[in-house]
RNA sequence: GCCCCCAUCGUCUAACGGUUAGGACACCAGAUUUUCAUUCUGGCAAUCGGGGUUCGAUUCCCCGUGGGGGUACCA
């Protein structure tokens, strides 16, 4: 049996950060195992369905690198893969009228105003609701005269007497067991003619032949009256894995009240999708060493469903943050540069891009480690571009004693002779101005810092003035001793 | 209410029934750095409670508690 498993997200919002994990289990088994993944978009609610929201889905799969072997733009035997196409084509009404035909399925002519009644009573009577089959028991003469009038209606699924204890083998969580009395007459068919998610679902795993069912846990309890669809259908079972949830920092569902929750606002905020889907895969699942830091090409290789954990998951902005970081320091400065550029605020970016790519580089190279998402570059490079408010205002936040003038007036006799204005040229001065104060480096480089930086802390402070230009530094010199 | 799932440091997690219960993030301290950051070293910190089973339970079973999910003509 060849292993094809899907994922099969609904486009009612952006990527959430729920669905692309499990996007990228299901991703990761199908690469690990040889297994074919397809893409399926299920589209079946008109109403709260948009197709930007597919095209955003995808966007966020790919900036995750979570490619596909079949799906709605990678046509294969199986398609189409949109469920809203599947339907014109009368894919699951054609299923549904043979379920009817064969007994496991009736038209259902109650009105939501029926249900919402048989709802309130059960819970009235504190009993678990399940519907009360009314329909189900309607005579042939009782029926027709309904359809003849065009009433509309519902097609349900109807649970047999028989079905008795359903149990499956979950992957993850092992044998589980559901009581089939407890589940209801489901709704298959809307009476817009449209599937329901629990039907949809089979008829489409069958036709695309699915042989791992790999979602999150909040299906599990769908899965018994899936399990009954394919017994009624004679179809074989696929094997189910049900991935724990990730959550909240309250312990409850991921929603938006905890912040972002769509995979694109963490690529506009400056994460990279390698980090992104490297902390991913370490929620919920963890690798058989300790090395956490690794490619998905690697993970990929070491990836097994039977260690992927049971328990939820509290999404830790912190360590994706730390993690980033990593991914950022390991980029060389040439391609930090890269990723770099499309973020440049308007404020740096022009300046920036008016130095030569030797200098950008150094620039580049100086604050490599100083910040952890992509667009704090911007904060990192500020030194280099405070316009003259800017500086002058940072300046008078500070005070400087009359050594500090002293060291001020030192610095720029020496700028003033040198000939070259390099970062050793710039050290070398440094250590001149030391030598003829007597000062220790405590009391030459913070006051110089300070009056020509503008900033109290910073990367190095010989290169940051080598970058800032002999012009630049004499003209902030001049002006602090005039002042 | 009913059904189902889950339970190791604050967080993510590791541990054939036998380990001083390990690692990572965060936090704290020290070292390095002219400063901040980085980096390095060290520290703090956990098996939810109660019963069993066993020579021995984080691990197996039961009960309790806590948390989560589901209970739709949403997916």
């Amino acid at each position: 049996m060849s292993i094809r498993v899907r994922f099969a997200p609904s486009p009612t919002g952006n990527l959430h950060l729920g669905t692309a994990r499990a996007a990228l289990f299901n991703w990761l088994f199908a690469r690990r195992t040889g297994g074919t993944l397809i893409l399926r978009i299920e589209d079946t609610d008109m109403k709260r369905s948009e197709t930007a929201f597919e095209a955003s889905i995808l966007q966020g799969l790919e900036w995750l690198g979570i490619d596909y072997d079949e799906g709605p733009d990678k046509p294969g035997s199986t398609g189409p893969y949109r469920q809203s196409e599947r339907m014109v084509d009368g894919a699951y009404n054609s299923v549904a009228q043979a379920l009817i035909a064969s007994g496991h399925a009736y038209r259902c002519f109650c009105t939501p105003e029926e249900l919402d009644a048989e709802r309130a009573h059960a819970d009235a009577s504190s009993r678990p609701y399940v519907y009360s089959q009314k329909c189900a028991k309607l005579t042939a003469d009782e029926r027709n005269a309904r359809l003849a009038a065009g009433t509309t209606h519902t097609i349900r699924f109807m649970i047999p007497a028989t079905a008795g204890i359903i149990a499956f083998d979950d992957i993850i969580r092992g044998h589980l067991e559901f009581d089939s009395q407890l589940l209801g007459d489901f709704v298959m068919i809307k009476s817009d003619g449209s599937p329901s998610y629990n039907f949809a679902v089979v008829v489409d795993d069958i036709h695309m032949q699915i042989s791992h069912v790999i979602r999150g846990e909040d299906h599990i309890s769908n899965t018994p009256r899936q399990i009954l669809v394919y017994q009624a259908l004679d179809k074989a079972i696929p094997l189910f894995a049900h991935l724990p949830m990730i959550l909240g920092p309250d312990r409850s569902k991921l929603s938006k009240r905890h912040g972002a929750t769509n995979v694109i606002d963490y690529k506009a905020e400056g994460y990279l999708g390698t980090a992104m889907v490297n902390y991913l895969a370490l929620l919920g699942w963890s690798p058989p060493d300790e090395k956490e830091i690794r490619s998905v090409a690697e993970i990929s290789d070491l990836f097994e469903l039977e260690r992927v954990n049971k328990s939820g998951a509290i999404f830790d902005l912190k360590k994706l943050r730390w993690m980033n970081a990593q991914y950022i320091r390991q980029f060389s400065a040439d391609a930090l540069l890269a990723q770099i550029i499309p973020v440049l605020s308007p404020a740096i970016s022009s300046g920036f891009l008016a130095h030569s790519p030797a200098t950008q580089l150094a620039m580049i190279q100086l604050v490599h480690d100083n910040f952890e998402l992509v667009p704090e570059v911007n904060i990192a490079l500020k030194v280099f571009f405070l316009n003259d408010t800017e500086y002058k205002s940072m300046l008078d936040a500070f005070t400087f004693s009359a050594e500090d003038r002293l060291v001020a007036q030192a610095f720029l006799n020496q700028v003033s002779t040198a000939t070259t204005f390099d970062d050793a040229v710039v050290a070398q001065l440094l250590e001149t101005v030391k030598t003829e104060t007597g000062f220790g480096t405590g009391k030459v480089f913070k006051p110089l810092r300070k009056i020509c930086s503008g900033y109290e802390s910073g990367p190095h402070i010989s290169t940051v003035i080598s970058l800032l230009g002999a012009e630049c530094i004499q003209d902030r010199l001049k002006r602090f001793l005039s002042a």
